[in-house]
DNA sequence: CTTGTTCCTGTAGCTGCTACAGACCCTACC
DNA sequence: GGTAGGGTCTGTAGCAGCTACAGGAACAAG
């Protein structure tokens, strides 16, 4: 109806970030990194987002709260830019990234382990002597 | 025995290195962040470290293997440096960690349970239809 | 005395953002 | 038309926790 001098699906920055809840700043980000393209500007040279900007976006946080590192986005992205992708390539590439999260996972677990046992043994007493301090200074009181 | 111009009992930085297993330019970093204090000088400008800076490493070290924070060290080190810690003090330090540690692995967890249900999900075939393509489209084939 | 190794310092790079400064621009109101 | 206030633009610096490299001084071995 109202002779909108734009695009009614064309976004500002603030708006893609507000709608997707990507800080405004780390839209720049990814377009400085590649991982966004740089999007059309108006003649001002103010930022203009479409619907394919949006599901972009959408994209990248998905696969970052999974913990996909930047790069295997970008890995990710590139086999679904080139259109030729297969479900083969896209699972190698998830089954590699669970690995790395199994095995972070497994490394938070000694540390837990360690760590529980350890305090597990604190007296919380006011005195100095400490299980956590011992095993810290490695007063390992194995064996 | 022999006439040696150094303290037998000093190390160079290279030797506090290989003895600690510590990379050499993580000392330094260790020493400008002021968890490591600065060492001794020979005439030169070289670094000399005694036992109790081997000792000191060790702690830090240890305390980063399990994924103590530099703050968080910073902080171990400090209640041990007044010599006025008690058990309790040191307890509450590890408790809070052990509460990131706990939180880091049901994130992770969390992670593990959509990747491993989605990546089961993928037939590996050479087709571009893909679970885990669509968990991160967000075609969420919910309901 | 020369060669090669170690040491010194300062600085830049890595990941994945986040924040700020200073300059534009755009909109609303009067 | 003017102006006040926001939003946007760019470049750059900062966070953790290192790691690495350049360019120079010193030292140890032959």
């Amino acid at each position: 109806m109202a002779t909108d001098h734009s695009d009614a699906s064309e976004l500002k920055r603030s708006e893609l970030a507000r709608c997707t809840g990507c800080n405004l700043e780390t839209i720049r980000y990814y377009e400085s990194v590649g991982l966004m393209p740089d999007p059309p500007r108006s003649p001002a040279g103010h930022r203009r987002y479409g619907q394919a900007h949006v599901e972009r976006l959408n994209f990248i946080m998905r696969a970052r709260e999974l913990g996909f590192t930047m790069e295997e986005i970008r890995g990710l992205l590139s086999l679904v830019d080139r259109g030729s992708h297969t479900c083969a390539d896209v699972e190698k590439m998830g089954r590699h990234h669970l690995d790395v999260v199994r095995s972070k996972i497994r490394d938070l677990q000694g540390i837990e382990t360690i760590l529980s046992e350890t305090i597990s043994r604190c007296t919380g007493a006011s005195t100095p002597a400490c299980p956590l301090l011992d095993v810290l200074t490695n007063n390992h009181t194995a064996s």
